[in-house]
RNA sequence: GGGCCCGUAGUCUAGCGGCUAGGACGCCCGCCUGACGAGCGGGAGCUCAGAUCGCGGGAGGUCCCGGGUUCAAGUCCCGGCGGGCCCA
């Protein structure tokens, strides 16, 4: 039942708000335990019943690596900015969490745990180990949000492996089907032979390597021959063309005859196009389907047929002829020997080249063309950038690049996979005709690979037995429907929530999360999944480069939070760079904002022995007028950070609060007040009340980057008196009315003291030593002012007798108002 | 090859047409003040240290190069050079 007394707000917080503060701020013990309090109280909770202003965020689920590294940290502290300000705005915000489980790497890391392969293993079997080892991966990553201090509502926590999400998932793809935005068609993929399966792009590895360039003659129809120059000779059985360059004049008069395939003697036309590079070989090309991802690009722009000559497991096929049965490699040298043989070959050389290999285990990639699902993401385009032109983009050439990359599409997007753990397709096909059987809405979630449609026969055919579909989806399926999901779709969407108000990620996967998500958007919706697109650099090592643990440069969050504190490694990453650029990876900087911190936890102790038992709002004051300039000063951080928040500008809201809290507050006010703060006179209850609600105000603003400290300093000092359960919650400060002509004439007065402090310390003099005597020299305008805090200057700079003169000058100048000088006379003199 | 971003002191970073280009780290010098170094003492204080708490001061810059627009350019335009990311 200890949860109960945390789940009020009017439970007793678990320190002690009269206590001192400790000498030494403990973040180690002090982060986990708000975190803590602020899970079980519920305090970051969306609240479904109020009526409130609602702001969403389409929080990106992280993949289950088992480590939250420190790129998914920059990304989640700028959410978390987010989140705690718009909070404090006064909005209902919903900060959920998921985690985006399916895929290859899983998959392979399991194969690697276990020791055998997917195929070693029954699929349900392997299905549930993924799942189980999904579950352990998630564990550290969870505790690493926690530990950041993320502002995360964990009572919406899903999983795009549980059933309820694949039901999600595959309702997606049944309303897109109906719709006729998702079809069925023979298409090149990337294949691993090894691992027999679809890769995508993403997941191909590009490796220099030196090959054979063998050049062999073709003869043509029309009599004479050519010389094509060709690192894989051992498909020529798939040979569909030969292609020149246009502008190559040496070919010009070949375009369009015929030439006889060398060994197999099928005839294929001579094709001209752009992208043959007239310098590489003898500029003439041959076209096989499929060599490489250009041949996909020709074969489809100039209509030609397609021949296969490779086989899933890598071997030739029929088609091959005398090659049949042969390794790719085996092949190569075999072909070679054939076109000797018959008189065709020439030469070779060594080439340097860039091969796609599996990144997994490095064999070589194939393409080939297989019947896979795709969605119709060509023909949707241009609804595509309509909705992300409506979307606000920060900073706003993120834009560009997702139209770049929308612009520069050959094909539709598939979505099937031959892999295992993913969310499987709903589909059947009858065993008789054919026919598709795509699945009811209320048939989901199902397993196409295990269970059967909930139908007896084939409605074309009459067919008793189906066969489902044994591909399973795109991971992107499921990922691309998370704003949506979070706002309740497609159960009970609520409107407030969908479309999202911001989707935060990085630039980094604006092609693919961004670009997913519109599309997916516009299918599902007719509209855009977000309405604000925050895009954020990429965190790069202290060398400079990306951080990867390959390049040794890779630091671990967790290491910084143990040994600096979350708050410490949020304070860096708002400050480290402006939004949206890049930022790298210093120690150097999570110890400036460790002892930003420490100096914000002696200012509050200083502030906490100034007020000691005493209530400082409730005692009479009498204000000066550095208290005045203080509040004024104030008020003008509070304009400017408010501004800055507002544009997502953490550095510039940062390093505002920093600046001002330890070089106006610390360095001046707070020097300037320690003569009068323990006198039990009205002018110490001003300087009490005004150390005492600047703190406060500044705390509040802080809590958006370091909520930990910030709590822990409000709970301590100010929750007795102040009524909110939670000093991150509390609200934004609002801009009162200040008096600039206060701000203008403190600037003097702190000005003046400064450099008096300075040419006390210049004559060798201990500050605590008291001066007998000094006089200030200063124009009439602000001769007054400062007589009028002739006190706060004696005090401050510990002078006996104090005088302010308009005639004369002095021998020491102020520098920020060279018209008002002073003398000094340091003991002895007169 | 195409698109986008970037190029500011030894290092990192702000600057979005206008006072002597801000800040941080590092470096050098000085200092100790009623929150903000260590030891001793009941305390005024004393001793020590200062890489380790903090304060003050200082050195350090052809704002990548070349043109242009402008009364005025890190800041806008054009062209280079260099770096990065993405795509081909």
């Amino acid at each position: 039942m200890e949860r109960r007394a945390f789940t009020s707000p009017a439970a007793a917080p678990p320190v002690n708000p009269a206590a001192q503060l400790p000498k030494r701020y403990d973040f180690r013990e002090v982060e986990q335990k708000w975190q803590r309090w602020w899970e079980e109280s519920g305090l970051y909770k969306f609240d479904r019943a109020s009526s409130g202003p609602t702001f969403s965020i389409d929080t990106p689920p992280p993949y289950p690596s088992g480590e939250l590294h420190v790129g998914n940290a920059l990304n989640f502290a700028y959410i978390d900015f987010v989140a705690r300000y718009k909070r404090m705005r006064g909005f209902n915000v919903l900060f959920p969490i998921g985690w985006d489980c399916h895929g290859l790497p899983t998959e392979v890391r399991v194969e690697r745990t276990i020791g055998r392969t997917k195929r070693e293993v029954p699929r349900e079997e392997f299905l549930r180990l993924c799942r189980e080892y999904t579950l352990e991966w998630i564990k550290p990553m969870r505790a690493a949000l926690k530990a950041m201090g993320c502002s995360i509502d964990w009572s919406t926590e899903y999983m795009t492996m549980d059933p309820d999400y694949w039901r999600r998932t595959q309702l997606s793809f049944v309303l897109m089907y109906r719709k006729g935005l998702i079809y069925r068609a023979s298409h090149p993929v990337i294949w691993c032979p090894r691992c027999e399966t679809a890769i995508a792009e993403a997941e191909v590895e590009y490796v220099e390597a030196r090959r054979e360039l063998h050049y062999f003659k073709f003869r043509l129809k029309e009599g004479g021959e050519v010389v094509v120059a060709s690192t894989r000779p051992e498909l020529l059985a798939a040979c569909v063309a030969l292609a020149v360059n246009p502008g190559d004049e040496r070919y010009a008069g070949l375009i369009g005859k015929a030439a006889v395939v060398p060994v197999y003697g099928h005839e294929v036309p001579v094709i001209a196009d752009e992208e043959v590079d007239p310098h590489f070989g003898t500029g003439v090309v041959m076209v096989c389907t499929y060599g490489d991802k250009v041949d996909v690009k020709w074969q489809k722009r100039h209509n030609l047929p397609v021949r296969v000559a490779i086989d899933e497991r890598g071997r030739m096929n029929e088609l091959a002829g005398p090659l049949r049965g042969l390794s790719v490699e085996e092949a190569r040298s075999r072909i070679v020997e054939l076109l000797k043989a018959e008189g065709s070959y020439v030469k070779s050389e060594a080439v340097e080249s860039s091969v796609g290999t599996c990144w997994r285990c490095h064999t070589p990639v194939e393409i080939l063309p297989k019947l896979q699902w795709f969605v119709r993401t060509k023909e949707l385009s241009e609804e595509i950038l309509k909705a992300a032109r409506s979307v606000t983009w920060i900073p706003p050439h993120a834009y560009k690049r997702l139209e770049d990359w929308v612009l520069s599409l050959d094909w539709d997007w598939v979505i099937s996979r031959q892999r295992v753990f993913a969310t499987p397709i709903p589909v059947w096909y009858c065993r008789r005709c054919g026919e598709v059987i795509v699945a009811e809405p209320e048939w989901l979630p199902v397993d196409p690979r295990s269970e059967g449609p909930r139908i007896d026969r084939c409605p074309k055919c009459g067919g008793r037995e189906f066969a489902g579909e044994e591909d399973v989806m795109d991971t992107w399926m499921d990922s691309s429907i998370t704003a949506a999901v979070h706002a309740g779709w497609p159960d009970n969407l609520d409107e407030r929530l969908f479309p999202a108000d911001l989707q935060p990620n990085g630039y980094d996967i604006i092609r693919t999360w961004d670009y997913y998500l519109l599309a997916r958007g516009v299918a599902l919706f007719g509209k855009p999944q977000f309405k604000a697109a925050l895009i954020n650099g990429m965190v790069r090592g202290t060398d400079g480069r990306m951080m990867h643990k390959s390049y040794g440069n890779y630091v671990s969050l967790m290491e910084v939070i143990e040994k600096h504190g979350a708050d410490a490694f949020r304070l860096w990453a708002a400050l480290a760079a402006a939004t949206g650029s890049d930022v790298r990876f210093s120690w150097e900087g999570v110890d400036f904002a460790r002892r930003f911190l420490t100096k914000l936890w002696n200012a509050s102790r200083f502030v906490a022995m100034s007020v000691g038992g005493r209530d400082p709002t409730s005692e009479d004051c009498e204000y000066s007028l550095l208290d005045l300039w203080i509040r004024g000063r104030l008020q003008q951080v509070v304009e400017r950070v408010t501004e800055r928040m507002e544009s997502y500008d953490f550095m510039g809201a940062a390093s505002e609060l920093v600046s001002f809290t330890w070089h106006v507050f610390c360095d001046h006010y707070l020097e300037a007040v320690k003569w009068r703060v323990g006198r039990g006179d009205a002018r110490g209850a001003a300087a009490r009340r005004t150390l005492y609600e600047v703190l406060l105000t500044l705390l509040r603003m802080l809590s958006v980057f370091t909520p930990h400290i910030a709590e822990e300093i409000y709970q301590r000092l100010y929750a007795g008196r102040v009524g909110w359960a939670s000093v991150t919650t509390a609200p934004w400060p609002q801009p009162e009315p200040y008096d600039p002509g206060a701000v203008e004439a403190g600037e003097v007065v702190v000005r003046t003291i400064a450099a008096l402090r300075r040419a006390k310390s210049a004559a060798r003099m201990a500050l605590s030593e008291e001066l007998p005597r000094a006089t200030i020299y200063a124009p009439p305008r602000y001769a007054e002012v400062l007589r009028a805090c002739l006190e706060d200057i004696a005090g401050t700079v510990r002078i006996r007798e104090l005088e302010v003169r308009e005639e004369g000058r002095g021998e020491h100048a102020v520098p920020e108002y060279p018209d008002v000088t002073f003398s000094l006379s340091t003991a002895g003199a007169a």
